[in-house]
DNA sequence: ACCTGAACACCGTTCAAGT
DNA sequence: ACCTGAACACCGTTCAAGT
């Protein structure tokens, strides 16, 4: 009865394959089609019935690959954080030491962000499994990755460790913040709902009692955040620096 | 029909003020037993119906004073950022300086943090009103004091801008991550629901394929976030004086 | 083995109706 | 003026039943 009418969106047109052939379900199948959900439509209106029908099923189906929402949620973030694994093939840092491991690992979480705006506030906010995990570098193999990479190359335990809390700080502040503004301009848009009492357009907010902020508003709006982050970074390497060498 | 059991919680005894007597509603109410909700059983059990019960009212009269439940997270939000506003009254920074401003604001904002973890991951992730206003410093009021505080005691336009940006990213990268750890143990307990296979307690995480891990465990674990916090923002102190003395 | 229909206990929200 | 009952269109999740 609530299923009568097909939801008024034309899902068939969206996703070519449907009931006749489809990829076969599988946990991994299940997770990316979530983050290409996530992606082109955002967090909120990721449903299981709306991932289900993504993939032309059920939402019933889903269970059987997946342990609820959250365990799903969960799936997201640890795929989208598996790409910050060191590869041994990588010949990344024989030379460049540690500044250059966390310029790689900085750059990799930037590019995480850039690329999933939707997603990554998912990775900057879920608790993570152990408490002495951060966000975003939140799992188990980064984590290792990351201590193994600054003890090998001169920092002390208590330095490590330091550092780790402080590149956490870091990245998570700047990408947040790049991700949202990002984020907001992916978002589906609301339905306008013409205001019926509003007289004028009124494109940009009534800044009449803000002259500081009138005064400054277009060097608010203007974007700096490569040059920002990369600034930012180089202090912070500045900052660890004092770790290693003392 | 769906509410002939009382839902199992003693709701009666948590607030003693009900049908009988209780407060007279009004949006600053409504929007206080919010913040008083959120901080006593996380966010995720906010809803207008437990809300409209902590207030002895149907959630239906609730849409008198509240727009719905986004209007009422962002009231939330605003409810809470308003206390960053300066005081005229205070006589804050004669001698100090910009510097003396920064740390009043940084150490309220932290204080919002350390009081209010559960609410404070809608303060830095909600999207602002506006597009040059960032997180958490997401009020009009509160950038309008920041760039009068600096433009005042020596900053150009454009130090003052970059400054809001930069002490932005800092403040949401270090207090978000301390309201999680914070947070988590306030948070409502889920239900053990026993795992059927597992044989033994499992108290900490299994770390046999981590060795650095588990070596740092320890210090992984100790916390230091006052002296860290101070730390940074000394540091982001001094880099933010190179943009005032150039 | 894999998917589905039907059902249950929730949500947010609207609106006519009560007092 | 202020609150409520009933209803609607959604959720997540379970489970017996289908193929």
């Amino acid at each position: 009865m609530a299923r009568t009418t097909p939801d008024g969106a034309p899902s068939r047109s969206r996703l070519p394959a449907r009931t006749t052939d489809r990829a076969p379900l599988s946990r991994p199948v299940v997770v990316e089609a979530a983050i290409a959900y996530i992606d082109a439509q955002g967090l909120p209106g990721l449903t299981m019935r709306s991932l289900g029908q993504s993939l032309g099923v059920e939402a019933m189906s889903l269970y059987r690959y997946v342990n609820g929402r959250e365990d799903l949620l969960e799936a997201v973030v640890d795929h989208l954080v598996g790409r910050l694994r060191l590869d041994p093939a990588d010949e990344l840092a024989p030379a460049d030491g540690w500044q250059g491991y966390l310029q790689w690992l900085a750059h990799g979480v930037r590019a995480l962000a850039h690329d999933h705006p939707n997603a990554f506030p998912l990775v900057a906010t879920r608790h993570p499994a152990a408490p002495w995990l951060r966000p975003p570098l939140r799992s188990l193999d980064v984590v290792e990755d990351f201590l193994g990479a600054l003890t090998s190359r001169g920092f002390s335990d208590e330095a490590a460790v330091a550092a780790y809390r402080a590149f956490s700080s870091f990245l998570l502040g700047h990408l947040l913040l790049e991700a949202a503004s990002r984020g907001a301009s992916t978002a589906p848009v609301e339905e306008p709902l013409d205001e019926g009492d509003a007289d004028v357009p009124q494109d940009d907010t009534d800044l009449r009692d803000y002259p500081q902020t009138e005064r400054l508003r277009e060097l608010l709006s203007q974007n700096h955040d490569d040059e920002e982050f990369e600034v930012a970074l180089e202090s912070l390497l500045d900052r660890l620096d004092l770790l290693v060498s003392q």
